[in-house]
DNA sequence: GTCTATACATCGATAGAC
DNA sequence: GTCTATCGATGTATAGAC
């Protein structure tokens, strides 16, 4: 038995959290106020702390929330059976969630504000969708540390490229695809195609 | 005549941006407070304001200064004649620029402070290393824009890699040369080798 | 050119009434 | 659970004396 209070302070949390990745939309990551969270969702700002004992542990929640929906974007997929289809069908899905909306990607994978960590919990949660591709990559041929290394950096500098250049566009999302086969197909041993 | 007075008045003020870089290694490019960076040079906050007009105004004169050298720096490269070669020396002095101060590579090439903007003067320095990095691309072979824009989102992401994951250390920058060669032998025409 | 003093704003967080 | 009121810290910028 959850119970009717419990529940309805749980939606609110959410509630809470969605209004802050919409004004953190508007004014980047770092850039929002908690007064300005509080009028965003009908509150004055001390109420805030009814739900977050600070403003880190609401970046702790959207943290959670970010990685919540990266992984339910994964388990919807339809993935292939070969290995390169499948890993382009994940990385596809996942540039696409780093494209749309910039603060998150921000937050979730790069070290945007000073002094946060998420906590283990959280955490958590970003490391289960890290195995997810790593078991793909593996599938795909890359064995080396460094081969790993080079895929990231390669998709990593194509959403930071796309983020900064062209939000909003696909001028280097377009690209996605020809690099991954590019790449994979220079890999020296247990091609996958 | 340039006149003593400007002289050291020049001096003072590059004296004030070296200290501001230091400042910002320590605290992040968005960090340091006029307070502090003040307190380094030794004077008090509003005596920076005989040098600046605005903290965005100092923030215009660090650009300027990066930029000033990584133009230098490009300078002062001994070029090979084979354009595969001159592109490798060009891009591995770029991305050590980029790797040696984390603070200074985002103020030059992304949106790490909200409201600033390069003047004019500044932004030419910056559109002049674009330009002499962009006629080697096109003597390598590149001729479209979606093979320049591929290249440097793969440089860029091994920078931001670096940079993020593995600051001051060299388990990405390591495989410069190699992804290089990887993109460059699959470009379709022209090949450079 | 540097100083003291201060204006002015923003922000996170707390105290305590209701 | 939400409010008013306020604390305390930080930070940019300005006024005016020296």
């Amino acid at each position: 038995m959850v119970g009717k209070v419990a529940e309805r302070r749980e939606a609110r949390t959410a509630e809470i959290v969605e209004a802050a990745w919409k004004l953190a939309a508007i004014h980047g990551i770092g850039g929002f106020s908690l007064h300005g969270l509080a009028r965003e969702v009908g509150i004055r700002q001390p109420s805030l702390y009814e739900y977050f004992d600070s403003k880190l542990a609401l970046f702790d929640a959207m943290f959670a929330d970010g990685n919540h929906r990266l992984l339910e974007r994964m388990d919807a997929l339809d993935l292939p059976d070969d290995p390169r289809g499948a890993l382009k069908v994940m990385m596809r899905a996942f540039v696409d969630f780093a494209v749309e909306d910039v603060p998150r990607q921000a937050l979730l994978f790069t070290r945007a504000i000073p002094g946060f960590e998420p906590s283990p919990e959280s955490y958590a949660l970003a490391e289960d969708a890290l195995a997810r591709a790593g078991a793909l990559l593996r599938a795909a041929g890359m064995r080396a540390q460094g081969d790993v290394d080079c895929f990231i950096a390669m998709v990593g500098g194509v959403i930071a490229a796309q983020n900064s250049n062209d939000p909003g566009g696909n001028r280097w999302v377009r690209h996605l695809d020809r690099l991954i086969d590019l790449y994979l197909d220079h890999l020296p041993t247990r091609r996958s195609r």
